[in-house]
DNA sequence: AATCTGAGTTACAGGCTCTAACAAAAGTTA
DNA sequence: TAACTTTTGTTAGAGCCTGTAACTCAGATT
């Protein structure tokens, strides 16, 4: 089929948002996330201020495609990273150390994604933003999935889990749609949180009162999550 | 010794800039960190912008007080919670949960704190701020030798370390000067860091994608940790 | 009483977001 | 091709912000 000239039209104007969203980018790496202004933005591309505006509404509504750009150029990074090798576990740990590569190559970044309140806009279900940051989720998810259905590791009973934590882990299960039992459920979400909140530290160099080097302390909470999910890692 | 006048000015300075911070706090919890601006203090406080800067000489220098203030103030409420308990086990988890209650009560604050980029201000030594974050973290670390003292927990021995790791926590023990040995200030670090990473996490509502209430999570992480410590928990 | 100091003031420079009104470019249609 | 419509840019400006400069004025010192 043919492009009519409204598609063509579409295209330099998506285009255009390409280069606003790359422009905003080179400025937080250059300068942290404050120099991604509008005014910054337009000058740097020799436009004026208020032609932004024809593109995106308002600054957040700008940072949130920024945001939700970066959460599918990561997710596509791990992917990667995860290749086609056999053992899930291996790959569940070339996942990990990928997303640590990516946030400790790409620090201005992952703040931006991690290290900042998740503002009111992402509780939308529909905003891109929150669309990427699930299928960011998900792919770890998945993974464990394929981890659990080789070999399952050793979950606890939930029953012995406090009431109040169950519910919400049966709620996280349903909601997600996972063939995971609810207890492996549990341990996916003890690791990834644990994981998680170390990258988080990291970026935000809360860790520096104790650490220069997060290199060892990342592979120590490997470890830690391995054993969880019962991965014999090959040292 | 009665009281000269440039004594009385310099009473008068400090209950200014007393109200400038507090001013400045009311803005914070009620607004978020970006209504705490000077003109914005300055006008809660009937006066004109400029006179701010008589007492603080620029945002920033007001904000690093605002933060060593909190950090005092937090220091305070958990060595309050300590009480004087008998069992150093015991008293660890109070003040565990004192500084959770104070993260979830003032989030904004506890925002300020721990979940903003430690910028390069904090690296100074000699910064209020840092000698505030770095005697909060002490309270914690005394603890820990106390509990130590009492009845030393398992620590792994530090051969089976990572040089590189092992390396960054002789460094740390020799700077705090603690009695601790190496082996357990390496635990003391791990729990440390996830108690911390899991209230980071919860004040930026990173966990939102998983958990609606903290509580028994935050439950689940002191079991955990009381476990590698070696405290039994009444329940 | 004259002077000096410190705390406040206004004015302003230069940054930001975002709206309004207008100009120019580009595509559409008679 | 000429006239019309839509889109994309422009400038002007309101209203925030940080921070400096120059001034006023009250209170303490000499």
């Amino acid at each position: 089929m043919a492009q009519t000239a409204a598609d063509w039209r579409e295209r330099q104007r998506e285009a255009t948002r390409v280069e606003i969203r790359r422009t905003a980018r080179g400025l937080l790496v250059e300068s942290g996330p404050e120099a991604m202004s509008v005014s910054a933005i337009a000058r740097r591309m020799g436009l004026s201020g208020p032609a932004i505006y024809r593109y995106y509404g308002s600054h957040d509504h700008l940072m949130d495609a920024v945001i939700a750009e970066l959460f599918n150029e990561l997710t596509e990074a791990i992917e990667q990273a995860r290749g086609g090798r056999a053992a899930p576990g291996e790959r569940l740990l070339a996942m990990s150390r990928a997303l640590r590569s990516w946030a400790t190559a790409r620090t201005a970044e992952f703040r931006l994604l991690f290290a900042a309140p998740v503002p009111e806009a992402n509780r939308r279900p529909d905003s891109e933003r929150r669309q990427a940051g699930e299928q960011f989720d998900r792919i770890f998810l998945r993974e464990v999935e394929a981890l659990w259905a080789e070999r399952p590791f050793p979950a606890p009973d939930l029953d012995r889990l406090d009431p109040a934590l169950r519910a919400q882990v049966l709620a996280y299960t349903e909601r997600k749609r996972t063939a995971l039992p609810p207890a492996a459920v549990h341990v996916f979400l003890t690791c990834w949180t644990r994981l998680y909140g170390l990258l988080v530290m990291e970026a935000l160099d809360q860790l520096a009162f104790a650490y220069t080097d997060l290199d060892p302390v990342f592979e120590a909470c490997l470890d830690d999550i391995s054993a969880m999910l019962g991965i014999s890692e090959p040292r």
